[in-house]
DNA sequence: CTGGGGTCCT
DNA sequence: AGGACCC
């Protein structure tokens, strides 16, 4: 191999990445610790979260006298009968804590180098800042540093201890681990000023190893593995972490440790239930599973990172959080939600989900908690010569940074598998002038057509449904024009001219809503695909019409049909004409189906799904 | 009567 | 759309 450019002692460009230093921190029991800061006089106390039938989180105290977490709350209570339970259902509180805690970090370390991994933990990449001040040292700008808490594996300690003074005596990689535990304290002691809660930390050259060791000394506490001898780093740190439980392990879940101790008891011959994932420790894998056995097991893929894992390996780099999550969703669980009383549970899940939405994804008018995308964008308003949207007084006004274009519904029946469907989703939600409640009505309808969809894909299993979820993807910087939902909001007879007339004087209707989809399908084909273009319209496919555009309220199979088939009903409710096939949503869902909204009809009227009846039996 | 969220990969 | 993983 040609060393032609490089010089003999510099990684090579097939080499992985220099060696990281990485932080990972974790807050000590996190729900706990935000709700006695919203309410001190929970402190001192046997605390537990509760989340339905469980306890989600327990303080330290409940810890102390056998409530785990996720313990059922009947067991917690017969092991601590005085044991407090605050509500942790809604997350509100805890996302603004963690949040604040996230952008303290993200300002203390460089380029905001910062993963979240859930509420409660993050990974920090320091390697370039530790780098620095490493540099700094070695040209004698700073003393060494010893390290801060914690110190692993023993040999470590051991030298430490033989040595005193003579820090600069360590290996490199050593003494910036060193520094490096020393800025994890700076951080805990700054999240601890600021917001007022402990954490734990643990700092290592992974992610995997930084968790694993953070986690043996808490709350309150830190742990640097720092091997202090080239000669024996690989060796130390694997029998440090020989005796875990690979469940303990970052990449190791419950089906792949199950899988593991299935095949470890057939293959070894040890009678059944004696491998559990408890004694499944990472010795015992790494001794009866090398990389061509987990590879049948998991495939090549997952059996490459695994096996790594096995031997203290961990590349996975530390990825920044975007400014915006991928996904945003509410859920609530049910102990078996009848399918009639399902509906009003899409309002209510709509109603949260617009409000996080608006909360996260919106610009804030108080100029103090400006996002700083904001401000990059009113910079570039201002650049372009672009108008900033103003409130009446002058003031900044509230806008969308993100639109979801999608809206994705998740039920769960029994505890088995979770089903999904997902749509366009309205974008009558983003009109803020709208109230909120109206909006989540226009939400509950997308709802139910993907629900019935669930339902026809699922059919019932005679236990109500037990998990929504509602969720928000796709997030997108530009506002979409309008859904094939909103498009049919538009009167269907609008080209009727004595409708036409009358709707046209009542109510101009906005530029994007004066075509409808019967008259693009009469355009030429070229034509039509630059008008749907323009328009931000969805044009029928093969593929979305037995797909996703399917579990709209009016399907564009039903689209098509329009051109064929001219016959008019006159609906039952308001006397309107419309084609027959309209008629049978209209009657369910007159917001969607047709312009108008029956008088005297209230959601809890709705018959929005007969079909169910023969098979709802409880 | 087993939460309320998230991520990425297939 | 589902399944694994994470908290």
């Amino acid at each position: 191999m040609s060393t032609f450019g490089l010089k003999k002692d510099q990684p090579s460009s097939t080499e992985q990445h220099p060696t990281r230093i990485i932080i990972a921190l974790d807050l000590d029991a996190f729900y706990v610790a935000a709700s006695r800061k919203r309410d001190p006089s929970l402190n001192g106390l046997p605390v537990a979260i509760k989340q339905k039938t469980i306890c989600a989180t327990t303080s330290y105290e409940a810890r102390a006298k056998g409530v785990q977490k996720l313990m059922r709350i009947r067991d917690a209570v017969a092991k601590c009968p005085e044991l407090i339970f605050v509500d942790g259902e809604d997350l509100s509180y805890f996302r603004k804590i963690s949040t604040e805690i996230f952008k303290i970090v993200s300002s203390m370390v460089r380029d905001g180098l910062v993963e979240k991994l859930g509420m409660d933990e993050l990974f920090c990449d320091v390697t370039s800042m530790v780098e620095d001040r490493y540099n700094e040292e070695i040209a004698g700008i700073c003393p060494p540093v010893k390290p801060f808490g914690n110190v692993l594996p023993q040999r470590t300690k051991h030298r430490l201890e033989q040595k005193k003074g003579d820090l600069d005596e360590f290996d490199p990689l050593t003494r910036k681990l060193f520094i490096a535990s020393n800025l994890a304290q700076t951080i805990r002691e700054r999240v601890a000023e600021e917001v007022g809660l402990t954490s734990s930390a643990g700092i290592a050259t992974s992610k995997c190893l930084a968790k694993l060791i953070g986690n043996l000394h808490k709350p309150n506490q830190q742990t640097v593995l720092a091997p202090c001898d080239p000669a024996f780093a690989t060796q130390d740190t694997q029998e440090l972490i020989d005796p875990f439980p690979i469940r303990k392990v970052n990449g190791f879940g419950s089906v792949t440790t199950a899988r593991m101790c299935e095949v470890a008891s057939s293959t070894t011959g040890v009678p059944e239930n004696t491998v559990t994932p408890e004694s499944m420790t990472i010795l015992v894998a790494r001794t009866l599973f090398d990389h061509t056995a987990l590879s049948e097991m998991f495939g090549e893929r997952i059996a490459t990172r695994l096996h790594a894992l096995l031997h203290g390996i961990d590349d996975e780099p530390v990825i920044k959080a975007p400014d915006f999550p991928a996904q945003i969703s509410i859920e609530d669980s049910y102990f078996g939600l009848p399918f009639e009383k399902v509906p009003e549970q899409f309002v209510k899940l709509g109603d949260s989900l617009l409000r996080r939405l608006e909360l996260e994804l919106m610009s804030h008018p108080d100029p103090r908690q400006e996002s700083e995308e904001e401000k990059v964008r009113k910079q570039e308003a201002e650049a372009e010569m672009v108008e900033v949207p103003l409130d009446i007084f002058g003031n900044p006004r509230s806008t969308w940074l993100r639109y979801p274009l999608s809206l994705r519904l998740t039920t769960r029946q029994g505890y088995t598998n979770r089903i999904s469907r997902q749509t366009r989703m309205p974008v009558e939600i983003f009109d803020i002038s709208v109230p909120r409640i109206e909006r989540a009505k226009v939400l509950m309808h997308s709802c139910e057509a993907l629900f019935r969809a669930v339902i026809q894909f699922e059919g019932n299993k005679g236990m109500g449904i037990h998990l929504i979820n509602l969720a928000a993807i796709d997030l997108s910087v530009h506002r979409p024009n309008q859904s094939i939902g909103g498009f049919f909001k538009q009167p269907v007879q609008a080209r009727t001219p004595v409708v036409e007339s009358r709707q046209i004087i009542e109510e101009p209707i906005p530029e994007t809503n004066q075509i409808d989809m019967a008259f693009l399908m009469e355009l030429p084909e070229d034509v039509r695909r630059e008008v749907a273009q323009e328009y931000g319209i969805e044009l029928p496919t093969e593929a979305n019409q037995s797909a996703g555009s399917q579990y709209e309220p009016l399907s564009q199979s039903s689209i098509l049909s329009t051109q064929s088939s001219a016959s008019t009903m006159l609906c039952s409710h308001c006397g309107l004409s419309m084609s027959s096939w309209l008629q049978h949503d209209h009657e369910r869902w007159p917001d969607t189906g047709l312009p108008h909204k029956h008088k005297d009809e209230d959601m809890d009227d709705l018959d929005w799904d007969d079909e169910d009846d023969d098979v709802m039996s409880i």
